[in-house]
Parts: C-alpha cells; structure tokens; sequence
RNA sequence: CGGGGCAUAGCGCAGCCUGGUAGCGCGCCUGCCUUGGGAGCAGGAAGCCGGAGGUUCGAAUCCUCCUGUCCCGACCA
C-alpha cells in the first residue's frame, strides 16, 4: 500500500460532532466519513480494520462448526408479523413500501429470515445440530445514533443462530458459541468480560453479553470483586438483605411541611435515607403501579419490566401520579393506596421505616409491611448500589461501563413454534426445533479497541486488528541511497506477507510522524538521516514508544518476529 | 418523544447583540524555500451565510415557520 496512492485524509483539527475518543480518532485519522446522522463511509483504513475483526470471526466461527451464508437486507414484513415482532419491535424496524404497495423492511437482526429458512429446509434430527451465521450490514433506526460507530443505524454485524433437537443439545451449541466468542475476543486483543444479560425484545431464557471495559460505554455493569459473578446492572441481583428482627413500634403520623424530597425529609426528620421507603409510580400499557425502595436506591425499570410481563414501564409524572392516588408526590406512602404495590426485597427485611403520610405535608414513621399494609408482591427491583453483597458470594460488588460487543441468548422455542419451524423426530413425529442466537458488533469492536487503545497521539490498534501492521516512512525522497532501501524493504516485506504501508509522500518528516502516530500501526519503521549517517533504520513500537535501531537486510526478520508473536500470543 | 445547543469556504470558528463591501486559522492550488515531530515567504481558488416566508430602501444579522445536526434524558440483539 502507497500513501500517496491511498485515500487517508487525516485531520489535524478534531471535527465538532465527534465527542468521544474512537469517534475523534476515526474520522481524524480518516477511517470514516459521515454520510447522514448514524451511518457511515468506511474508507479504505477504516474497512481495512474491519476486515481483520471479521476475518478472526469468521476463522473462529468455522473452527466452532457454524456455517457462512448470507441473507437479504430486504425483509417482507409479513415474516415479523408471524413472529408478532411487527408490533413489539417498534419504530426501530425501518419499514417501507415497494411499487407494488407491498410492505418490507430493512434488516435489524434476521430471526425470522433463518426460522423460515430452517422451516423450508431443514426436516429431519438428521439435519441437526445446525448453526448458520453471516456478516452482514444491518439496519436499525435508533432513536438517538450516537458516539460514531458504537451506535450507528446501519452497521456490520455477525449474526449467527442455532437449530437443535431439544434444550440439552441447545444448550450444547450455546456453549460452544460462548467459547468461541472468548476465543474471538480474546484474539481481537481486547479486554472483556462475559456477564450475565437481560434477554430484552428478542425473549428467550438465558442470556451472556460480552463487554469491552471502557468508561464510554453504554452499559453498566455490575462485577463481583471477590468471585466471578458479573451482571448487566439490569439483570444484576443482590444477595437478600438480613431481616431487621426489631419490635414493631407504634404506627405514627407527623408533620413534615413542605418536604418532598427524600434529602429534605431526612434532614427534617434527622433519619438516614436507608431508614426511609419511597413510593414510586410506574405506568404500563395497562396498569398503574407503586414500586417500594429505600430511599438512597433506585427502581431497575429493566427488573420491573420484567416482573410484571410488559414491553414497557413509565416513570409516572406528577399529575398521573395524583390522578392514581389522590396525593401529591413527594408525600406518597403505601399505608392506604389502592394502586399494586411491589416491594423491593431489601424493603421488605426493614421494620419501623419512614414513608409519605399520603396527605400533604405529612410522613409516617414506625410503618411495617404486614401491619400496616401488603405487598401485591416482594421481588428484586432495584438498581445495585456499589459495594452490595454479591448474591453469590456475599463479596463487595463494583460497579463498571462498558461497551456491549457481542451477545449470546438460548432462544428457546419462541420463534420456531411461532413460525411453525419443525423437524422430524426418529420416531416420526414433529417437534419444534429449538433455537439460539448470538450477535457480534463488527464495526463496534473497531470503536470499541480503539476507546481502550489510544493516547493523546492517535490510536494504537492491537496487532490483530490494525489495518496494516507495519508504516514504513521514506524520509529522503530525494535521497537516492534512502529511497532504495525504503523501497526494497517494502518489497521484501511485501513478499514475506507482511501488511505495510509505505510513506512515500512528499511530505515533511513530522508530518508523516504525526499521522503515523495518528492511525495506530502498531510497527513504524523509519528510512531517514540514520541510515546515510550510522547505515540503520529505526523500528519504533507505537504502543510503548521503543525504538530499535537495526541494519536494513535483518529489518524484515525482526518485524517478522514480532507480529509472530503478537498474533500467537 | 421531552429538554438544551448549533447550522457562515473542505475542517475548526469569528461576524449577529447595535441591519449597510463576508472574515480568521487550518486545509487546497502555484512558485520559491525547507526536510527527523503537523516549517517559512509570496501569490491564488473557493461561500445561495441550512431552507421558506416576513419586516426593511437594504437582512448572515431582526421576526415566524420548517429542515438538518449534536448533546442530556427516555430507548436499545
């Protein structure tokens, strides 16, 4: 590859729309240009590096027995409605209506797709296990696009789903995927953690995300410090609070004139939040409902979500909130409400708690549940706090960002008995065929290495992803002796495989050191002043900044070497 | 969808308050010069001031509406 040859438009000044680093970094070093709001061009570095990410995927997805194929954007929308995703998948599905007025959609994920290809194709136990995956661009039209390639509309994903005989060989085929995508990562260079993860729109039972550590990310996530429990924050339970084995003391009513908050109570009252429970309100599609927390915690709408079976939860605003119960926020309390009330389980261990007097400028203290009112229902709702005890070994929980980068669900049967996918048993008889899914962001993982490979200089791309792995800058364009041996490494190198970039423009030195530094290559070789001087080259390592000096003919041995290791170990 | 910005040359921005010749830096083109960390000098090209209405003798500037875009929130295999 040629710099003079290549479309690299890098960029000395940061473009205004990009807020975090890989979004800087990828349209300053020329990567990617923006066409419209969350979709992208990949110029020629840019695809580049996402070549690597789907090379290694596709290597260790074949390694894992699945197949390659590749499905249409297109979808008829006909599919989602046998799947009653049509409706629940929301404004999210871009859809669309073709000159005969027939309607269709753009691909956000292909469920449906691989089940009416599995119905049609596959018959027999015979056929099965089965996995199918492709690498695909995909369509989702996010509400808020965002941060450049973390969360475009259209992005590169691999999408790979299972078919099996039943839930042990289903959970045998999740298992496997769950290697490879360590495999993969783990390859990819990066730093990741598989947690457990709410299985969202798309149901199922069980459910890993695999997350790049990053402080840019999207998700937080909830880690044991002491053993291997690891959550997403929605998912992420708490180990049940011990039961407050105190006597129940009179129920009473006090003023508390204009204290809503639960900051303003405490100081009123000279109480801790933890000694208090508030009263939040909750609409779904069809219900009003009262959720009880401590007061230093918050709901998990996520948990509530799934509590009560629905797509959706709304914080209720005031006036619904009044309109519900009759009282004014701020002074709700569940002694007397008729609206359901969910407790949290950490509320329902306290006694003698402090809550909303149901009347304005009133609280209650000493309240208990069973005495002074009931619980509709107990469960776990609310957002883990840092430092609660793991559920699993009671050790202290952290709380971290992260960047979602690959997926994995046990489907179950959801889709195949909606869409009728079926095979046929040995002895003849039809059975749903059972399902897995597994997601890869391709085009995020480039983002997300780079949010946890850079500095203040540009990127530094992990060897196995960097678009190139060496930069060769001929310093003397001019100079005959420099551009002879700049040229002869390039073909040497060339020909031993290696992947490099020669800068042969007419460029000043810092110049070409600046968007060296910029793009990330992990390897920069530089053909100047010392070798007319001292007969060496310099071989400098992006990552630490360590230079080698080295006689020209034993350059290609060394860089050989290095990428070596690097990609093997 | 709620809240808040922004929209002027390829990029980053000033000008707008207080209406009157459209500017700066970077980039780009030409030439000279320079060549180990984004050089210097000289010359040059490039803007429907996001769009549509309105006010005015006159609008980048004031008013109204629209569109796009970014940020926060909600949302999200």
């Amino acid at each position: 590859m040629r710099y003079s040859k290549t479309l690299i438009p890098t960029l000395k000044e940061t473009p205004a729309e990009a807020e975090v680093a890989s979004h800087r970094l990828l349209l300053r070093a020329g990567f990617i240009r923006k066409l419209t709001a969350g979709i992208y061009t990949y110029l020629p570095m840019g695809l580049a590096a996402v070549r690597k990410v789907e090379q290694i995927v596709r290597e260790e997805m074949n390694k894992a027995g699945a197949q390659e194929l590749l499905m249409p954007m297109v979808q008829p929308t006909d599919l989602w409605r046998e799947t009653g995703r049509y409706e629940k998948y929301g404004p999210e599905l871009l859809r669309f209506h073709d000159r005969h007025n027939r309607e269709s959609c753009l691909g956000p994920t292909h469920e449906e797709v691989i089940t009416d290809l599995a119905r049609r194709e596959i018959r027999s136990y015979r056929d099965l296990p089965i996995n199918l995956y492709q690498i695909q661009t995909k369509f989702r039209d996010e509400i808020r696009p965002r941060f450049g390639l973390m969360r475009g509309r259209e992005f590169i994903m691999k999408d790979a789903y299972s078919f099996d005989v039943d839930d042990i060989a289903a959970t045998k085929s999740y298992e496997i995927m769950y290697e490879a995508y360590k495999s993969i990562f783990t390859r990819c260079g990066l730093e990741f953690r598989a947690v457990e993860a709410d299985s969202g729109s798309i149901g199922g039972s069980s459910s890993h995300e695999f997350m790049v550590l990053a402080d840019t990310g999207e998700d937080t996530l909830v880690i044991c410090s002491a053993c291997d429990y690891a959550a997403n924050s929605e998912k992420a339970s708490v180990a049940a609070a011990a039961i407050d084995e105190s006597e129940m003391l009179p129920l009473e009513k006090v003023e508390t004139p204009g204290k809503r908050k639960v900051s303003a109570v405490c100081e009123f009252m000279a109480i801790k939040p933890s000694e208090l429970v508030k009263t939040m309100v909750f609409k779904t599609d069809d219900e009003t409902v009262a959720v009880l927390v401590r007061g230093d915690r918050e709901v998990q709408e996520v948990k509530l979500k799934n509590l009560l079976g629905v797509a959706d939860v709304d914080m209720a605003d005031d006036k619904e909130v009044f309109d519900a119960t009759g009282v004014p926020t701020g002074y709700l309390g569940p002694v007397g409400i008729t609206v359901k009330l969910l407790v949290d389980q950490e509320v329902a261990a306290m006694k003698n708690f402090v809550v909303g007097g149901n009347e304005k400028n009133f609280h209650m203290i000493n309240v208990n549940i069973g005495r002074d009112f009931e619980a509709a229902e107990v469960a776990d709702l609310r957002q883990i706090s840092p430092e609660d005890p793991c559920p699993i070994c009671g050790g202290k929980l952290n709380l971290k960002e992260g960047i979602e980068i690959g997926h994995v669900f046990k489907l179950g049967t959801g889709y195949s008995k909606s869409m009728n996918a079926v095979y046929q048993t040995k002895d003849g008889k039809d059975q749903h065929m059972v399902m897995g899914t597994y997601g890869i962001g391709i085009s995020r993982i480039v983002a997300a290495a780079i949010e946890q490979n850079h500095d203040e200089n540009g990127m530094i791309f992990p060897m196995p992803l960097a678009p190139v792995q060496v930069v060769l800058l001929n310093l003397g364009l001019k100079d005959q002796q420099i551009t002879d041996v700049a040229e002869s490494l390039y073909k040497e190198m060339q020909e031993k495989g290696v992947e490099v970039l020669i800068d042969d423009r007419d460029e000043r030195p810092g110049f070409k050191f600046k968007d060296a530094d910029l793009l990330g290559i992990p390897l920069r070789i530089t053909v100047g002043k010392s070798l007319t001087k001292n007969g060496v080259v310099e071989l400098r390592h992006r990552k630490d900044g360590i230079t080698e000096e080295l006689a020209p003919e034993n350059v290609t041995a060394r860089v050989l070497e290095i990428i070596q290791s690097a990609i093997n170990g």
